[in-house]
DNA sequence: AAATCCGGTGCATTAATTGCACCGCCGGAG
DNA sequence: CTCCGGCGGTGCAATTAATGCACCGGATTT
């Protein structure tokens, strides 16, 4: 799209910090960049970017602008998707910013479903903590998320949501491992393995344990839920997850037992998208899907 | 914006029907503009006009992008007005389409309590019935609809909604004047005076009569309200309307009495917006003080 | 104080856009 | 039927816009 080049220059210095740079990233001169800049500021009404000495920033009209310049682009690519739509096959991309937890086994079997029926859709998957779900969602780098426990909800349009109670994985071998659902004060006489502090399942355990009135202690802390899994097949340490990335028919390595919702309520995975966008086609069949999907799983 | 020419080109041809008349209304030569609009056709990636032998007429890709157009040609515009509002003086400009019955004493109202506060915005009122509003809204000529009983509610966001029973309207010496509430089988004796069948009063009317096994033979159908008034002043014809379009505060020259509820339930009167679309702030700002209003005079 | 990196500008060069003249096509009027 | 008028499309020359190059002045870093 020749005439947005514009935008692009504007993206370009955006991301390089200088026109200098910008101009060589896109193999112009600077000149002819900080004339385009020049240009269009005056057209737009406004200085978009601060002049500092060490180069270019976005001032708060250009912020602005950013966001429209962004939400455009998209919105472009959506209706050139959905053209292509007209004359045939399905085609298009969708991308998911999402927790951990929904790598192993939901997302992927989602995913691989919903080629099945239109191999012409490709997809990114974008492993994102919660906070950085909601950016991802506001810069227009993710389509959909899908995100346990989010933080804000500005700008983020429930499209679905489902409990997910906590639950602690542990050996199949660990004295605790026949229970069917156990006590957070049983767990904290083990060891922990824990998710970092911008986890929701973190921030559950937190605010449990500070209820009645214990902290938690965590032998380790990862941001790997993957490595929490494994570590907690060792020994008698306890691990946390929702049960969402856990395998719902085969036998894991590892036993999974709620905690009881009066120590620890059920936190809830949403789906969402930007407030107020129109989603490109593929993405609202898929976030259908997924909301067929979960619903199964609740019911 | 010089960068945005392309789209008023394909406006400018979608409206004028060919890419002659297009070309004399813009002031270019038809090659120009021809070989433009097959420029774009190209990195589009496919074609956006029906090519007759009369001239060029949008295909379904066409009308796709066209609302994309109209979409961020009217988001530019507000990015542009907020940007302003950054430096100091909130300007802007308010479109609103709306039933009839605003126009009296309503609307006038709200937009000089508006502008009180706010010198610099300045307003659009768009007289339409409840499909045209609705399309207004489509097609970004609207920022705002105020419609009483809207039709489809397809892409209408609904910011606030209120009851507003039908009210017959009559000379004050109608020998039904002086009831509190009327059945309407009471009005059936008498002339009446009523909109045509694409107001959503007619319809509730229409309902209920049907209802009561009776059909509406009108002395006088016409669209406008005020000529209902009038007329409705004169000799024992009764007119219907609802109360938004009367004068709350001084005496009216006619009477006015709610139908019984349980001959004809109250009808609603939407203000709402483009589902999904970002309004500029004056927009929002104005929505915000309508739906003070309305929730006032509901309460 | 020197070196470096920055945004901005004058001027020649290059690329894109436009205007002009003209083609072939099709529907309607004569 | 023919002919006319309006249509979209195209080759080529003229015009206009965008770019590259060389350079300036200013600020920060060394």
């Amino acid at each position: 799209m020749r005439h947005l080049k514009v935008y692009q220059m504007i993206e370009a210095v955006t991301r390089a910090g200088s026109i200098r740079k910008a101009a060589e990233d896109m193999n112009i001169t600077a000149s002819a960049l900080n004339r385009r800049i020049q240009g269009f500021e005056q057209e737009f009404g406004s200085e978009i970017f601060e002049r500092l000495p060490r180069g270019m920033r976005l001032n708060p009209a250009g912020e602005l602008l950013l966001h429209h310049i962004r939400a455009q682009k998209t919105d472009l690519a959506r209706v050139q998707s959905q053209v292509a739509d007209l004359s045939g096959v399905r085609r298009g991309h969708v991308t998911i910013a999402c927790s951990q937890a929904l790598l192993p086994y939901f997302l992927p079997r989602q995913i691989a479903l919903y080629r099945r029926d239109h191999p012409g859709v490709t997809f990114s998957v974008r492993v994102r903590d919660r906070v950085q779900a909601e950016k991802d969602l506001v810069s227009f780098h993710s389509d959909l998320a899908l995100v346990f426990e989010p933080a804000h909800m500005v700008d983020f349009e429930v499209l679905y949501a489902i409990d997910q109670p906590v639950h602690a994985i542990m050996s199949r071998a660990h004295p605790l491992a026949a229970a069917r659902t156990l006590r957070l004060r049983q767990c904290l006489d083990y060891d922990l393995v824990v998710p970092g502090p911008q986890y929701g399942v973190r921030t559950l355990l937190d605010r449990a344990a500070k209820r009645i009135g214990r902290q938690l202690e965590p032998a380790l802390e990862t941001e790997s839920f993957e490595m929490i899994r494994h570590f907690a097949a060792l020994g008698q340490t306890i691990g946390f997850q929702i049960p969402i990335g856990l395998n719902p028919a085969a036998h894991e390595d590892v036993a999974s037992i709620p905690l009881s919702e009066s120590d620890l309520p059920a936190g809830q995975l949403y789906l969402g998208q930007l407030r107020g966008r129109a989603l490109p086609v593929a993405s609202i069949r898929f976030a259908q899907q997924l909301t067929a999907a979960l619903d199964a799983t609740g019911g």
